[in-house]
DNA sequence: AATGAATGAGGGTTCATTCAT
DNA sequence: AATGAATGAACCCTCATTCAT
């Protein structure tokens, strides 16, 4: 009945906050939230300043939703992959962090570090949400898996959190880099491309976990 | 001639750049470049608006002033205590980072981090400045060191960038946290304070360098 | 042919403009012309913004059409039942200006002395259409009738004019007030309730007017 | 010490409030407030747009302190006046009402009415402020008047409060009017300039007030 | 050298009006 | 006839910068 193929009009309708959302992103991550203006917003999705209130009720509200937008789903596809994993904790280890961090390197989501970290002092609300949303649930299931590894006489009785820190911290400045440093073209010479970053990077401090005597 | 004792207005004017810096480092890095206003910056350096201008020429000018001036004398003084160490190189890194990256942390250089973070995107020289006078002699330090520890047998032959980054980035990130999330209260409970986290970084990523058959 | 009886959709076309002429008039008298919506109006008319532009061209028309559109008809009836009236001239008065008045300010026609009040400055056409339509008829009207009474030798023979201002201007005074301090609730508690109000003004003018020695 | 001579500087600083107010009186009269713009009001006052903003903090106050500034001191000199008076009531009053009305008229107070009903509805503080300042004191000013004359057995023992607002009403609507139709040019062609006309309006009243048997 | 009153360009937000559906 | 998404001109307010004192 209410089944009518949606017109162009109400297709636009539908797509139009998403699109706003991108482009207040990329925008909100280059140059800042209050150096953005919201009529530049609105020009790179492709509408005019009034469409976008009808959006969003205020500049402050889109960046918010910007937030809250992203990373969502990225963060549960992570959460999936990792808790069906099987097999040596180390192999297992390495594999998710560098596919799942280079994925996320590729996405727009990369870009939601800086912007977290860029404005929660002037909206601590932000901080609150990505606390409750990515950072604990993330290390949550990464000190899980080296967890595992240690129960499993895999790794040596290390501090649990202070290994999660080791192999996510750095992931996260290559984030901030990529839409910082690395956005302007200061490419750290020494630096190797990300999926190899990261492998080396996981190597190395699996290196430091594994028990030298596993299950003597 | 000019060798009379320095009056405490002429004390005064020698002071209040230094003053206005120190304010514009911490606000800038609170609110943001674009969201700080001058009048702001003035009065927290305790002069009047009309002043400011007398030292800079313009809020953009200032901004470049704050990232010159601060960082140098901390990277100097690093850079001297690494050099002239002595012993085994696992040691000596875990005492000279340990050291050195606790006073920054407590100190305003910490910020500047976070400052380049935010703005390059906005005021490119910044980064030019940032890798020719902190990235690059920083990395070169530490190589130098890693280098030292493998030529000596003590470690692995790893890649050395690689460590070097597994070094640093984490306490990079430390940094930006603490004027980030760090700064409105959402501090990471599984987080311990700096000086412990460091060391056990420090440890975590040496025991992965170490050589497991040292000259033999 | 077309005297079909109307369907619903033809009767609602028909009250459309009146409704919509309501709702302006409620609107414009609460808020002032310049701080109503269209889109309020609209909508207290329970249509939607792009209907009421099909029935006026422009917000500015809606004004003009309110006023053209309200107080005729009153201002109608009563000059029919002054001018058929019969008797002593000050009982009459006294009862038609309580009758009429008392209907005025009980129906929505009160409100437009005070739209034409706040609004004529930047729409004088409004002005002429007043004074061509309101005052001046209403001022023949009650001029005849105070004229009457001198003429029959039952008034004293006083100014005409600056006794139908005494008779007219506190009851437009009522009327403005009912639309602004009275409607925020700030009721003059001297002020008894309108029906009496106007009698004891009537009553108070017209023993100013009474003649002490009656066709002597 | 302290009396240096102000400089031009310090004077206008000064001036600048008061100039401020009087060209916003005058444009939320003439246009009302919704539909003046901020930059019109400073324009008028001979400033720039921002400078409006350095002594009122928004519109909106602008308004407020607009109401309170003005009126204060015409208010004050009629209360003195009143008090003060000797004679016959009657007598009395015509003077008096005369000469304030007058004063009151030729001076920007009369446009506070207008604006007080039209922004009532908008900002009920304004409300407030205006009954208490204004409609209770005159109110009580007057009506002890009317009383002296009826407890010297001049006056009729009619109602106070009625003969108060037969007396005040036409006067204020005399204000109204000069600032809504009247600025239009529609002025009626039977009303006599101001003070003739209410030197009538009160020969009118007090007419119908007088005791036929003055003291019997 | 220091002040702070003044400026005016700039940016967030609203809303009358249009027009594709 | 009716809708409401879209537009963009207009308006409130802020703030970097200037300059008379």
């Amino acid at each position: 009945m209410s089944s009518a193929p949606p017109t162009s009009r109400q297709r636009r309708k539908e797509a139009r906050p998403s699109e706003l959302l991108d482009a207040a992103l990329a925008l909100f991550v280059e140059k800042g939230f209050a150096a953005t203006r919201a009529e530049e917003v609105a020009a790179r999705a492709g509408v005019s300043k009034g469409t976008l209130y009808l959006y969003f009720p205020s500049k402050e509200e889109l960046l918010k939703a910007v937030i809250g937008h992203t990373l969502m789903a990225d963060i549960a596809r992570g959460a999936e992959k990792l808790a069906q994993a099987e097999g040596p904790t180390a192999d297992l280890l390495v594999e998710l962090m560098t596919e799942w961090w280079s994925a996320v390197l590729d996405s727009p989501s990369s870009a939601v570090f800086k912007l977290v970290m860029t404005e929660v002092r002037n909206f601590p609300e932000i901080g609150q949400y990505y606390v409750r949303e990515v950072v604990e649930p993330g290390h949550r299931l990464i000190g899980t898996m080296v967890q595992r590894g240690i129960d499993r006489g895999e790794f040596r009785a290390v501090d649990v959190d202070c290994v999660v820190h080791a192999i996510v911290l750095p992931m996260v400045m290559l984030c901030l880099h990529k839409h910082s440093m690395g956005a302007c073209g200061f490419t750290d010479p020494h630096l190797p491309p990300p999926p190899q970053f990261i492998r080396q990077h996981m190597d190395l401090v699996l290196h430091g976990l594994r028990n030298p005597t596993p299950a003597a």
